[in-house]
DNA sequence: AATGAATGAGCCTTCATTCAT
DNA sequence: AATGAATGAAGGCTCATTCAT
């Protein structure tokens, strides 16, 4: 029984199942009818809405790494005290709804993606551009330039990291110690200690 | 004019080409055609040697990860001193063999199959960890268990974070900065220097 | 808003676009979206004015013969001289309207399609049997009846062969030229030329 | 049960069988999995030997012309007087072989398939040339060279012409009485007959 | 009068895999 | 030892068509 102004709820639902089916596939490789029947409509409608297989997972990545800037702008905002800014940073990265198996499955899925898709890796240098520059926002004022940019790249890696070996486990992620590793890294980096 | 005691040379050829091919890709989204094309054989022989395409992947992996196993082996033999180990093994993960732009696409496609794979799975975890206790043998020295036991957590997710980010950028990986950037971890957390 | 009164609007609309887009595809392979679309409306509207693509091109098929016939009783209106009324028919079959890319590229695809279909070759059959007897119409006071039947089966085929060849070339369709062809096979015929 | 050197068998046959559907079907809307059953293949195989459907299409095409060309080959082979040249290759264009209902719907498929298909066009423009070449080598000798370029034009369109309203008829092509007509029009151009 | 929503059916194409040689 | 031959299964995509609004 179609209803007028369907298409968004459409689109919404379509790229919710499709994050949804990678996340449990673990990979890319699913096809649009799993997708499709997973939003109860038809493959064919997929089509209609996204054109192709590409497009519904090019806006499915776009939703989660706009989800993700939303959360962290949230977390930042009013946060003044940088290094509270780097707190809050770490803990959006970390937070249920991004650090989940699902949501970490299709995130590595992605980024194995990007390497073949210059639009997907556009997405993700936007992401990680993002991510450095909220970094920044808060270690520029903590470490001379060269030292923050270091870091930066630092806590980046660690989070991406961190992602990543929890693809690996079975048990569900540790966000807590996820996050203790990551501030204690910031916590070595900020108090001066001197290293090598 | 078929040869006898070819198989070993085969395995070899298709094993290679699969890293190839899939490097290149980025992907393990191959066809078998291609690597055997590629190994300058047909399709079915590889089916001979390996029983499926299945097969060939993990023994792919297999070999990667024991090429690994054996460069970190001799990077350490004689190193007795634990700061220089831990040296010598973060410089073996970003040797050139290990850090070129097609071996981290081929790693980071194994890391997403290994979400899929249970036998995949098993041979990463395999690999993370030797390269943990690697990482003990000389940590273990150098700081309380537990203090070790976060810093190699730290270590390694660094070193994977850093692959991770390699493959989106697309410029050939830095070595040295990697380098220099696990080592600095390091020394911070060797140094004592006080976080929160 | 829906106005009354529209479907005529409509139908001729949705039968312009379709010739239009069938001449520019060269074949009835056209979908009914674009040619909806081309005429500004929905591809379900075709369906209720047509019933079905079947129908839209039968109408489509329909209008071009009945053009066709309207534009030869112009031109032989009046005209009672029997050679006369040949060079009258042979123009009207090479005038622009008719004798363009787009117009012999949609003709040869109906062709085509009158193989399949029973509608269509009845519709064919009937513009030509209207030819064969405007040429009659002409023949029979110039000729004995057998030889009368015989040339004008061969203009008939002249011209569709004319046609065909148009659409071979790129270049615009040279309808000088194939009147000349067709005029001087006229005049060999009714000169009493001995041939065989 | 696989047997080695069945490639030629096998795209003969396929061959053979998109000539034969394509006749029935009258157009090239016909499905790679007919045409391939109708061979007593897979369609699988079909896609093997050909690349893709185009591919299989090209050949068919291209094997239907190379049969035509021998034909003609053969036909005016050790027939040296001009006329006899000229009507040899009449006779040849409405042989059984060439002028069956089946052969002439495949004919005009390919015709339409021209206008949207380079290469096929490409193909007939081939086809038109050699067939024009084929009759100046008669004609050259009979008339004035722009009054036989003229000539040749007028027989090839009326033999395209004959072929295409052949294909309306549901009776079967009467090849008598096309040679007739195109005989007489020779005879008529070379009795010197002045027309107009 | 007109359309967006939705789908089923069907086609091309790919590919891992098997088999006889 | 090695391969060409062959296929089944599956997926992406298109499109005519229907339906409720």
């Amino acid at each position: 029984m179609p209803k007028v102004g369907m298409e968004p709820v459409r689109r919404k639902a379509l790229i919710n199942a499709a994050i949804s089916v990678i996340g449990e596939h673990g990979s890319l490789d699913v096809t649009m009818s799993e997708i499709a029947g997973r939003a109860g409509v038809s493959a064919a409608l997929a089509h209609h809405y996204f054109g192709a297989k590409e497009g519904l997972l090019q806006e499915t990545m776009r939703h989660i790494l706009r989800e993700l800037g939303h959360d962290a702008a949230n977390a930042l905002r009013g946060v003044t005290d940088p290094r509270q800014r780097l707190s809050a940073l770490v803990a959006v990265n970390f937070a249920n709804s991004q650090f989940s198996t699902e949501t970490v499955s299709a995130w590595l899925a992605f980024y194995v993606e990007a390497q073949r898709s210059e639009p997907m890796r556009r997405l993700l240098l936007i992401y990680a551009r993002r991510l450095h520059s909220d970094l920044m926002s808060g270690l520029r004022h903590l470490l001379p330039l060269d030292e923050a940019t270091r870091t930066a790249e630092g806590v980046a890696a660690l989070i991406d990291g961190l992602y990543i070996r929890c693809a690996l486990r079975s048990a569900a992620p540790d966000a807590a110690s996820a996050i203790a590793l990551v501030e204690d890294y910031l916590d070595h980096k900020l108090s001066g200690g001197r290293g090598g």
